[in-house]
DNA sequence: CGCGGTGTTGAGACCTGTCAAGACGTGTGG
DNA sequence: CCACACGTCTTGACAGGTCTCAACACCGCG
């Protein structure tokens, strides 16, 4: 059930069957949402986070006069709102872009992590840690790449960690977003979104159809993109 | 000589006396750094982080061809890079912006506290979620805000984290950012933040000369900049 | 069959970038 | 004390990337 998020984790560091036993024992219930519902609503209180099991979710930032900002994406085996567990509320919303399966984590039982297993709190943190990476490369695409490297950008990203967890075939992988959502993520109008892909396709580097992804090149949509894998930190060490 | 750092901490927190020792205790030596230096490169081993005591420092990702983001800044109490004692290496520079002196904590005591003091250990796992609940603000003024929200953004959150280390004296703080740097915050050129500069000024909004920031009208920058302070969690709770 | 969501296209506006030149200020050396 | 260099700030003209608005095509689904 959690085999995706073990990939995750297991291609971090090393994890004791010992401490498999304790996250498996993390897990409560598992429950299911529809696409497109708000699953928390930023400034909520909380007492447990999501584990993703399958489906795709986002953070999301809100402004007045409904702009919105994607801040992540999560694909299955993310642990969606673990930074919930420390910050108690969150600054974003969380939503569901597909219909997903969520297994439930309350938070005494991370806090019991906490206080019994240090070496799984510091994988834990580093987890949190990644995320943060990630909204840092989010910060340079947005701030210094344009539309057309910061598309490739994100494409190369999702493949990167759709692989860990199995879940690309060949250089191919669902990609369920629409493009207004793809836009929210990029900073970019829909329109923007729909000429930019087009340009990508034109240079056959990518095709995107019926909410699938196919990397055609993914040398050259690395480099378009200037896409350094180091920020996903994908080497084992000892956390 | 940590004063700032537990300033910062015990707006989150309670931190009781014997914690506030076990702090202490982490602390090693401290250094001096000039301005304008590059402390740390991403992918450099780490094994230790640093604590900010005096001056400015910030988180510097690069792009070929010589474009800067820079991620986010840190000021005096910030625990510049705390969240490399999980990570084990930087996905970006770490570079001082003026003269800094810096506490050095080793990576091994910090272990040694998430195997002896879990509610430290939360209260620092926080702190790096609270780091990262800012890069997803930037993330927001970076995807959806203009220059001028964008920059007045900028200035209000300075404004909170230096008002809690009580670096603000009524509405005005010390900002010793060039406009070139200014620019490599809110991605843009100098020459946009030139104009955007004078645009928050002719609005009676800011004021900044001689590195040092003004806030003329702290609710109409507010409001410009949609701020809302939420992202900065300035509650105390029990991590 | 009609409808709502999604994707596509075009024209023009606007925000921000680029390039280039000059002003200002401060520290250094003669 | 002056001359100069260098970094920083300022300004203008123009270019270019992205947005806005609007219309239309496509498609799955009730």
């Amino acid at each position: 059930m959690i085999e995706k998020h073990l990939l995750k984790v297991r291609a971090r560091d090393d994890i004791s069957g010992d401490e498999e036993r304790e996250i498996r024992a993390l897990v409560g219930q598992v429950v299911e949402f529809p696409a497109r519902q708000t699953v928390i609503r930023s400034e909520q209180q909380l007492n447990q986070s999501m584990l993703l099991l399958d489906g795709w979710m986002c953070r999301m930032k809100d402004l007045h006069g409904g702009q919105r900002q994607i801040a992540e994406l999560n694909v299955p085996g993310d642990f969606v709102d673990l930074h919930g567990f420390t910050l108690k509320t969150l600054d974003h919303d969380v939503v569901t872009m597909t219909d997903c399966r969520v297994a439930l984590v309350p938070h005494e039982r991370l806090r019991d992590m906490t206080e019994r297993y240090p070496h799984l709190t510091r994988v834990y943190w580093f987890l949190t840690n990644l995320d943060a990476a990630i909204h840092r490369e989010w910060t340079l695409s947005l701030g210094r790449r344009r539309a057309l490297a910061r598309m490739a950008h994100l494409f190369c990203e999702i493949f990167v960690r759709l692989r860990i967890v199995g879940l690309t075939r060949d250089g191919s992988y669902d990609f369920p977003l629409t493009q207004v959502e793809l836009g929210e993520c990029l900073g970019l109008t829909s329109v923007h979104v729909n000429r930019t892909l087009q340009e990508l396709r034109r240079r056959d580097l990518v095709e995107l159809r019926a909410r699938r992804l196919k990397i055609l090149n993914l040398e050259s949509l690395k480099s378009v993109a200037e896409f350094d894998d180091c920020y996903l930190y994908l080497e084992k060490k000892q956390r």
